[in-house]
DNA sequence: AGGATTTATATAGCTTGGCTATGTATTATG
DNA sequence: CATAATACATAGCCAAGCTATATAAATCCT
């Protein structure tokens, strides 16, 4: 049992097939992603974390932003904002710019709770990576910046990456939750203190979602 | 704006804060893990796929072995094997030992379609991939190596490792989708094509499910 | 100015994956 | 054998996503 599983650590020396090594690194980032939603005992759903660390990373949104942050339909971040208000973490202020945009503001109990949370999905992981040697130690986190990076692009962009198969239009396949505990543990370290300007200015932040749309 | 996100790889060079470093490295999982679930325009529900890919890599598995495997709860895994066997991608046969038990075996339709969507989801991917230079794609390689193995585990494991916050029981979080399409990407490399041992051995078998419980 | 158009959200309604609780057949036990 | 434990399947419920559509406000274009 378990053929494809052993995951080519063992030609680790030679450059391989770039499909291949595509292949474990997707893999292993999906295990680790469910992993990491798994390791709390939040009630709380996915979306509700993923949302937060986007409002504390990126400071106050508009509705429509945070949906294309999170990757979602404005719908459903209507949907989502609506519980995060119920909690008391998250504020709706007028845009004086807009009156028909809402800006969602993380509140200090929504700050505290994603800290809370953040916290718990990493000391529930650190196990893991505790056996690990400085020198994979340091391979992990080298990956870590490189990937950090091509994730948060739109795409190939390159100049002569074909655009093969590009994020189609807008929703796809569900891809519901899982991620919120992935997402909301990320953002490098901890919870941000300081304020952000809100982004005023409509849909043009759609630069700033990056990857958001195609 | 954009504040915590210059995520780290600017210290790549010193042994960074481990709580740091699998911060930036859950972030980028799940964010590749979303991009990837995204890549494809199939009408499939990720489920489908993680199952799959499950079959395929471990070969034929019990209704429950699934289960265990995929983390889903048995019943659910009976929903998604009844989709599965509506499209001719698996077929159930019977365990010569056990009247009760329903073995599920991947179909030769159900290989090609697994090995169909890979191929879509990883071409889809491959382009942001192309322009890392070859010590950047190596470093990508090893630490895929490094995490499939520590991500193919029950969980920390290691000799003075604590058990914070270990897998709780059962179900958790819902923890849906998203990730089948990363799933069902990785697995090494292609769709396999030999045939495996049907995991005979009933609930025992939850060994080889790896981490699938606590 | 003033209507037509576009944009930002919100709502309604549906689909789907997941889960718990249960039922049924089968195997294991005492 | 009768009882307990297992392996699935079903039923019923909930949550998160999505599309379609409604509403209000900002923009555009005469």
């Amino acid at each position: 049992m378990y053929y494809g599983l052993m995951s080519s650590s063992d030609l680790s020396t030679s450059r391989r097939d770039l499909h291949a090594i595509l292949g474990d690194l997707v893999f292993s980032a999906h295990r680790l992603t469910r992993i990491a939603a798994h390791s709390t005992s939040s009630t709380e759903s996915p979306a509700i974390w993923r949302t937060l660390d986007a409002l504390n990373t990126s400071g106050p949104m508009r509705t429509g932003e945070l949906a294309r942050h999170g990757r979602v339909s404005q719908p459903t971040m209507s949907k989502i904002i609506r519980l995060l208000e119920q909690r008391g973490w998250v504020a709706r202020v007028a845009d004086p710019t807009d009156a028909r945009a809402t800006v969602l503001e993380l509140s200090v109990e929504g700050r505290d709770a994603l800290a809370n949370w953040r916290e718990t999905v990493l000391t529930a992981l650190t196990p893991r990576f505790e056996a690990l040697s400085d020198e994979q130690l340091n391979t992990l986190d080298s990956a870590a910046g490189i990937l950090a990076e091509l994730v948060s692009t739109s795409g190939p962009v390159g100049p002569g990456a074909p655009e093969v198969a590009e994020l189609p239009e807008e929703g796809e396949l569900d891809e519901s939750a899982t991620s919120g505990a992935a997402d909301a543990a990320g953002s490098g370290s901890a919870v941000q203190d300081r304020e952000a300007e809100p982004a005023t200015d409509s849909d043009s932040a759609a630069s700033a979602a990056g990857e958001a749309r195609a």
